[in-house]
DNA sequence: CTGATATATATCGGATTGATATGTAGGAGT
DNA sequence: ACTCCTACATATCAATCCGATATATATCAG
């Protein structure tokens, strides 16, 4: 499952361009399958090579031609047997808990801040989330209800694992910088 | 921050080899930060090339030379200077997820593998943080603990989250594959 | 004696990331 | 009027990372 696949799964909803799609990477994909016009452009155009999906141009004036891309019947096919995969990866890839395995490297004012950003980017998270509840969330399908209702859940236990455990990494003021010697 | 970084930061903790460092990925840091022998060799030969560690061969017999890295002053400079980066970011990559978006494109029993190997996959990992408790995680340093926690707490979650709405991914039989039409 | 696991290295193609480039249109602010 | 920012819309590129593969020996279980 990789970008290419999540194009083909966003064109079932129907058509778009790399543009329409890089919204919906950025909005309710973006907790979970983050993707950039580096990886989407390159994935269309190999999609459109094998004739995964089609493409029509549509000119406009003072901007480039809008590329909008159909999904053919060889796609549909193509995106069923990937939803056969019957244990898709789950992965976390952060900066985030690497810094903090060496907190007791760091000033805790330099922790505080790594908390305080990390606190923002869950707040931003949060109000997402809202505004996916504000908008008719009942309208969409199940699976993107339960993986929004997923984000939120995560989003959530992992404020307050921080709220209740950030003492634990400032405490002994003593200890600081140890591991060097 | 790298995977040369976090082997820098690995290294703080005394000398060790390439596959050292692999095992480590494995087990402490597997839950938010994977990385294999392609990106861990390659990393170290940078690191050696740039002055940040320095390597010592050590013959062995039947085996390749151990080639163990002990980290340098500026190696410890370099460190420090990327844990001083105040927004560190946390990313997801989950085709989990992704797979479940398209749920209704699924039959119930494809649906039923996933989660089921999701559940299985959770079930490892909190055996890991089991073991992690049984031997001494108390000698670890603060930042460590605090990043376990963090992973049990979040599996934990994540668990719950799935055993409390895997339902609404399978319940109206009738709608199977309508979003082709 | 076969097969699996552990030790230990390394490389390579393919995928992904993040930054950058290009250019118009329209709204906000001064 | 002028500047700045955002939105629209494409595309490429170097650096990095991932997963698989290759090589070779030792040891332990069945």
């Amino acid at each position: 499952m990789d970008v290419k696949t999540v194009c083909l799964g966003m064109l079932t909803d129907g058509e778009a361009s790399g543009y329409d799609l890089k919204k919906q990477f950025e909005s309710s994909f973006g907790h979970f399958f983050a993707a950039g016009y580096g990886s989407i452009y390159p994935a269309l155009s190999a999609l459109a090579d094998s004739g995964l999906v089609e493409c029509r141009h549509v000119p406009q004036e003072g901007k480039p031609d809008r590329k909008v891309y159909r999904i053919t019947d060889a796609g549909r096919d193509k995106l069923l047997a990937e939803l056969d995969n019957p244990a898709p990866t789950h992965k976390v890839r952060s900066e985030f808990l690497a810094t903090l395995c060496f907190a007791h490297l760091m000033s805790p004012e330099q922790i505080e801040h790594v908390l305080q950003s990390r606190a923002q980017d869950i707040e931003r998270y949060l109000a997402m989330f809202d505004e996916f509840e504000a908008c008719d969330m009942r309208d969409w399908p199940p699976g993107m209800q339960f993986v929004c209702g997923f984000g939120r859940a995560m989003t959530e236990a992992m404020q307050k694992y921080i709220e209740d455990n950030k003492h634990k990494l400032i405490e002994s003021p003593t200890a600081k910088r140890s591991a060097t010697g």
